[in-house]
DNA sequence: ACGTATTATTAATACGTATCAGCGGACCTG
DNA sequence: CAGGTCCGCTGATACGTATTAATAATACGT
C-alpha cells in the first residue's frame, strides 16, 4: 500500500545514465556542463517518477538541513507570530523549514533548547532569548550554527560571530516618560513584570524621570500579564501619594491596569493617564485606545533571516553585527 | 575552529568495541542484550565524547524523520499559537520536532506544503486546511504519512486513515443565535469572510432563525479580519431595516463591527448587540468585552498530537476516527 | 572431554545523495 | 598522423547510522 519514493537511481535507469549524471543535474552542481538533451532526458526521466530528493540523504552528504530553528519565549505572546511570519516570508522563497520552539523564557529551557540546535538538526538560529548571555552561545557557534539574536537593547558585540538586532527599549522607554512628562505629568508610575526586556525598559524610565526632576516609582509584579496588571495596580492605588499617570512595560500589564482603574470608576486619560509597550493587536481594541511603543516584529523577522541567510551562504564572513530597529510611540486615547 | 561532532565510530573507538555494539546500546533496540559492564563502558565513552546521534544519519535508515508539520492558515490569527502549544506538549517530551507552516488558506499554498509533506521530511502532519478535501490526502497517506485534521464540522469519516477532530460550528452558531434570540432579539444580522468554517456557522445561523421566525441576512466580506468586519458593519448600517444584533463569524470582524458602531456612536449592546467567534484573547480585553464562542484550542492541540503520536506508534490501525470537541458560549458584555 | 546451545560481539551492508578521480573518445594543432 | 586538450560521462567512495548474518567465546549436559 505503501508507495515508495522514486530515488536517483530510479532516475537514472529511465533515463540510461548513472546516478551520478542525475544527481550533477538535479543537484545544479553541474560543474561539468551537461549537454541539453542529456540534461532534458534526465529531468523528464524525474519529472515522470515524480522524483524529489531526499532532504535526509542530501543532509547527511553536505551537512546542510535547509531547517532553521525559531525560538521564543512563548508562540502565544502576539509579538512572536508576527516575527516568525518575518522570518518565513524570507525563508519560504528558499526553501528552508522553521522550526518554532518556545521557551517560557526560562533558563532551564533556553539552555535545552541550545543544546538541542547543536545537535545539527539546523544550519541556523533566530531566537529571542532572556536569561542566555552571548557566551553561552559559544559552544553553538563553535559547531558551526550561526545565531541572530533579537534584543532589547545594545549588547556590545563581541568577538563571536553572532548577530544581534535590536530596539532600543530604553530610548523607548526614555522617550515614553518624556512624553507624559511634556504633557504636563509629574508624578508617573512605572509597572513591570519580571525577565526579558523589562528592566532595560525601566532603566530608561527612571533616567528620563529624573532629568525631568521627578521621583520614579516602579512596582513589580511577577506577571507580565492582564492579571499582573491588575495587581500592580490596585498596589498603586492603594498607596498615597497617586500618580497621575502609569507606565506599563508592556501592553498586557497596561490593559490590566486599565481594566483596574475602570472597575474604581476612575476615568482614563483624566484621572489617570495610562501608556504600554509592544503594540499588540489588542492595543488599538481596547477603550480608550492605548498609547504604546510599536516595534516592527515582522520587518524585524525579515531582517534577521536575511542576515541569517547571510551566514548561512557564507557572504557575511566575520564577528557579529548589530543592528539597530526603530520603535515608534503610537499615541491614542489612552494618554 | 568549527569541531567536528563526534559519532558512533569514536565512541566505539574509545570504548573498544564496535560501531555496531554502540548503535546498540544507543539507540537502544537492544535484543542481544548487552552485559552491564560493556554497557556501561559504552555509555561512559559516549558522555566523555559529548555524543549525540545524528538525526539525518538516523531519518535515512529508519525513514523516520522525528518531526511533524503543523499546517495552519495563519499563525499570526491567535486562534493558531494556542493550538501549536497544545501540540508541542505532547511532542516535546516524545523529542519530536515541529515546523510550523502557513498555507494562509489558499488552495494554492494548500496544496503545496500538502506536496511538501509527502517529500519525507515530516512522519505526520496535522493542520487545519480551508480549500482541501479527505480526497486530496490520498497521496499523502498512501506515501505512509498519517494526517490529522481541524475541522469545524463533521466529516464523514472516509476509508482513509485521516483522523479528525471537530467542534461543531453549525451547533455553536445555532447556540449564539438562539441566545441571542432568547434575549428578545428578533432582526439579527450575521457577517462573515469568505471561505473556512465561515460557511458552516451561516448554517447554524440560518437555521436557528428561521425556526424562531426571524428572517436570516448575511453580509459578507472578502477578508475575515478587523477591516472586514468594519466594511460588514458599515454595509449592514447602511441599509434599511437595521438590525439589533450582529453576529459574526469571527472575534476579529466582531471587534471591526464593534469599531464601526462606536464611530457611529451607536452604544454596545444597548443600541446593537454584537457576538463573536473564536474567544482570541483580545475579545475580553475589548470594551464591552466581547460574548463570543470559545473553543479549546490548546485542547484541541493536545488530543491531535496524542491522535498522530498513537499513529505514529502504530497502535492504532484502520480507518478514520471522527472526534468532537466542545465549544463554550461566553457571555460577556457586548450583548 | 566433546558436541551443542547460548551469549557477546562484530564485519558487512544498505539507506540516498554528492563529489572526485578517471576514462574513452572527439576535436584540435602542428 | 602523433600528441595533446577538452568534453561527457561514470565508477567508486563516503557521510553516520541500523540491522542482519556470522563468528568467537563461553557455558552446559552427558
Amino acid at each position: 500500500m505503501i508507495v515508495k519514493r522514486a530515488t536517483q537511481k530510479d532516475v537514472a535507469r529511465l533515463a540510461g545514465v548513472s546516478q551520478a549524471s542525475v544527481s550533477m543535474v538535479l543537484s545544479g552542481g553541474g560543474s561539468p556542463a551537461i549537454p541539453a538533451d542529456t540534461w532534458e532526458r534526465i529531468t523528464d526521466a524525474a519529472r515522470e517518477l515524480g522524483y524529489t530528493p531526499n532532504r535526509f540523504a542530501q543532509a547527511l552528504k553536505t551537512n546542510r538541513t535547509m531547517t532553521i530553528a525559531c525560538i521564543v519565549p512563548d508562540i502565544t505572546n502576539p509579538f512572536y507570530p508576527a516575527l516568525m511570519r518575518g522570518i518565513q516570508s524570507i525563508t519560504d522563497g528558499l526553501s528552508y523549514d522553521v522550526i518554532a520552539v518556545n521557551t517560557d523564557g526560562t533558563a532551564e529551557r533556553e539552555r535545552h533548547f541550545l543544546d538541542w540546535s547543536r545537535q545539527g538538526r539546523v544550519d541556523g538560529v533566530i531566537g529571542v532569548f532572556f536569561t542566555l548571555r552571548a557566551g553561552d552561545f559559544r559552544p553553538l557557534v563553535e559547531a558551526g550554527v550561526p545565531v541572530v539574536r533579537i534584543e532589547s537593547s545594545k549588547k556590545r558585540g563581541g568577538d563571536l560571530p553572532i548577530d544581534d538586532i535590536f530596539v532600543d527599549s530604553h530610548a523607548a522607554a526614555y522617550a515614553v516618560t518624556q512624553y507624559l512628562v511634556g504633557r504636563g505629568h509629574q508624578r508617573i508610575t512605572m509597572i513591570a513584570g519580571k525577565g526579558g526586556p523589562q528592566g532595560v525598559r525601566i532603566e530608561g524610565y527612571r533616567q528620563a524621570l529624573l532629568e525631568a526632576g521627578g521621583t520614579p516609582h516602579v512596582v513589580l509584579d511577577d506577571a507580565f500579564s492582564e492579571e499582573g496588571g491588575v495587581r500592580a495596580a490596585n498596589t498603586v492605588l492603594a498607596g498615597d501619594n497617586t500618580p497621575t499617570a502609569i507606565f506599563a512595560a508592556n501592553d498586557l500589564m497596561a490593559i490590566g491596569v486599565m481594566q483596574a482603574l475602570r472597575e474604581r470608576g476612575l476615568a482614563i486619560p483624566d484621572d489617570m493617564a495610562v501608556v504600554g509597550f509592544d503594540d499588540i493587536s489588542a492595543a488599538r481594541l481596547v477603550t480608550p485606545s492605548l498609547t504604546t511603543v510599536a516595534q516592527f516584529q515582522y520587518a524585524m523577522g525579515v531582517k534577521a533571516a536575511q542576515i541569517l541567510m547571510e551566514r548561512l551562504r557564507g557572504s557575511k564572513p566575520g564577528a557579529g553585527t548589530v543592528l539597530e530597529m526603530p520603535f515608534s510611540l503610537v499615541e491614542r486615547g489612552s494618554s
